[in-house]
DNA sequence: CAGGAGTTTAACCAAATGGTTAAATAAGAG
DNA sequence: CTCTTATTTAACCATTTGGTTAAACTCCTG
């Protein structure tokens, strides 16, 4: 993430570039070099091949979509406090990468292999799972109202991710230019965790 | 969608699958000859250019995925009820079609002028601004809990439609395979609208 | 400053890819 | 049955694309 001036760091941040907005199939390698201004065989003299570049810059994005968010929920406070913090954690991190996600859940569909075995090999957010339980004990208490919670967890992720897989669209849909839309997230923060809370409620 | 035999719309359920599977610069015209029974040739005979066939393949998944449920939203019946119909009916549609979502947005990110062209021409879902006029009603009457309908409507479709976008990383995530995860989709119906209408209480 | 390792470049290559063409075949009308 | 039109095929073409190579350049060390 950081801009090193090394020519590796610029490839790199070329490739990221490159192939978030145009997807594995769609990136082309002398677009990268361009990007990078730099001449195509370099990228062969660092980075061996497409596939090799590719790969660092998809699991640096998964490391972003996924694992970091696990470091959120780990922290010690209270379920109802840790719930508007992950979701406004979630929106901040992907207002600052808005490509992240389409790209992220889109080469894994073309691909879900590479993302299962590394499932199966460490879980990917093993915090999540002491969070589903944390929500669990409070629906027991009686803090919580009772509901499923893998879907409560599928729909608080739904509801901070899926508007900007679907940017282009809203943008479109609400007429609203990039400054907009980011106002629109940053307001968005406090309505998905209003929602939510509302929605436990006993 | 009907499984005419004619040569044509061989090409296009064929188009339909490879392009909807591995986007339009994944795609190849080879895989889709391969996949209809028939010459490359043939491809260009009926559909000039990969483009234009793209073109077909994209606007059906369009009119799929958000100029259908407008028609729904355009029934009579109460509002609280109309929010369960969506749902329902969304989540039957991406069932049948889990491809569909992420093949539209992903097309959309590519080349958004052609989607932002089309909404300037004719608005693609009237009957939102009617459904959200309806909600805003309710609120006013105190039935719902006053919230932004804008941030609302997002929230809704993004709890109906993320969990297909995000299909192989849930699937993986909770280890679940393509028959339990059509279960869990079915179950989600009652799930989001238990939430919405939750989240709603005054 | 000599020379060697690491870095960069231009030219090149083989395979893949979208698209074309001309000939062959099927099919319908008279 | 024949001739014309629509359909299908195999062979071909130009361009793009990921990747290679050998020469050139830079920069550091002795």
């Amino acid at each position: 993430m950081q801009t090193l001036n090394t020519t590796e760091q610029q490839i790199i941040e070329a490739a990221r570039k490159i192939f978030m907005h145009r997807g594995l199939a769609g990136a082309r390698m002398q677009d990268i070099a361009d990007e990078a201004g730099i001449n195509k065989a370099m990228l062969h003299y660092y980075y061996r091949s497409k596939e090799k570049l590719f790969e660092i810059v998809f699991w640096e994005a998964i490391d972003q979509l996924l694992v970091r968010v696990n470091a959120v929920l780990a922290e010690k406070m209270p379920v109802q406090d840790k719930i508007g913090a992950a979701v406004s954690h979630y929106i901040t991190t992907l207002s600052d990468n808005p490509y992240l996600p389409l790209f992220v859940l889109n080469e894994i569909q073309q691909n879900p292999e590479r993302i299962v075995q590394r499932f199966l090999h460490a879980p990917l957010f093993p915090n999540v799972q002491v969070f589903i339980k944390e929500i669990a004990a409070a629906m027991e208490q009686g803090v919580f109202r009772k509901v499923n919670p893998g879907q409560l967890m599928i729909s608080i992720i739904s509801m901070c991710i899926f508007p900007f897989v679907a940017k282009p669209l809203l943008q479109a849909a609400f007429t609203v230019n990039d400054v907009q839309f980011g106002m629109m997230m940053e307001e968005r923060k406090k309505f998905v965790t209003d929602f939510v809370m509302h929605a436990l409620r006993p």
